[in-house]
DNA sequence: CCTAACTCCTGCATGC
DNA sequence: TGCATGCAGGAGTTAG
């Protein structure tokens, strides 16, 4: 569910409220939540017990806690993650899965996850490309947002695929943060169709996508993200309004923003893409 | 090597 | 009302 700008915001709250604590007792309510941290359940909690959580960090959707000692505790979100921080003695979420305890006391830290496609684990971190990554984040690529996002190689990288638009928009490999939303509304502020074969574009329309990414996730940072229901809240259990602002993802059938032309819907891998079939003509070859 | 389908979950809206 | 189906903001794994 959350993409770069939705993430970012609970990062900045755990810099906010967690960073400098030491963590007391943790307890995992669902075996799921941690199934990436191999060593287990009573591995995962004696490993967090008395150590501080230092800085907070993100790349791309991926976010992680700091230990002393080139270590982390990472989380991913995935579809419905949410990290909250809550006074002690607030009755259990309805998926709590989670729950870390402070030594001094004060709020703890909850990880809820409805769908349970996310989860956390203690990972070491590992020098990669001039940065230092918990092991499973190495192969993930720098966000539009990094100031050493490089568009150049990005661009190039794209052009050399052999597929549709919208899927390299997506590979975390690539470029990293972009989600179902964000590729449809850097789509549609680029006029470029989901599925033109990228091998077919130019360095100045791959560019402009990018750089249109950059733009609406910066946008949605400061509404503080975008957030239909429930799922999404920030580490207070705030939702964002950036859903006012979108252009095309969900406004299946309304107008277009720009020229009134009805929005459409297509399949796309087992979900929806959402384009002005007017802004983003179809590709002569579309990419199958 | 690269690309894409499949798969893991729960809950909700929709339609018969 | 009850039940089946499809769909939801992600990404690692596997098959080709």
């Amino acid at each position: 569910m959350p993409e770069l700008p939705e993430v970012e915001i609970v990062r900045a709250g755990l810099a906010e409220h967690v960073a400098g604590r030491a963590v007391g007792a943790v307890e995992v309510r669902h075996p799921r939540a941690i199934r990436r941290h191999l060593a287990g359940e009573r591995d995962f909690a004696g490993r967090l017990a008395g150590r501080v959580l230092r800085a907070a960090c993100r790349r791309g959707k991926y976010l992680w806690l700091e230990l002393d000692g080139d270590e982390a505790v990472l989380a991913h979100l995935g579809m419905s993650g949410q990290l909250r921080l809550q006074p002690p003695g607030t009755p259990d979420e309805a998926h709590l899965r989670v729950l870390l305890r402070f030594a001094d006391g004060g709020p703890e830290l909850r990880f809820v996850d409805q769908r349970t496609f996310g989860g956390l684990s203690v990972e070491d971190l590992v020098p990669v490309g001039g940065a230092l990554l918990p092991r499973p984040v190495a192969h993930i690529g720098r966000d539009p947002l990094d100031p050493a996002f490089d568009f150049d190689a990005v661009v190039a990288a794209m052009r050399g695929r052999r597929t549709g638009l919208k899927r390299a928009l997506l590979d975390q490999t690539l470029v990293s943060g972009i989600g179902n939303i964000y590729a449809d509304e850097a789509l549609w502020r680029a006029r470029l169709h989901w599925a033109r074969p990228t091998a077919t574009l130019t360095r100045v329309q791959a560019r402009a996508v990018l750089a249109a990414a950059a733009e609406v996730m910066i946008e949605a940072l400061a509404a503080g993200g975008t957030s239909f229901d429930a799922l999404y809240v920030n580490v207070n259990g705030r939702s964002g309004y950036f859903d006012r602002s979108l252009a095309v993802y969900g406004q299946d059938g309304l107008p277009c923003p720009r020229c009134g032309t009805a929005v459409r819907r297509d399949p796309f891998t087992n979900r929806s893409s959402y384009s002005c079939p007017r802004c983003q003509s179809r590709p002569r070859r579309p990419h199958p």
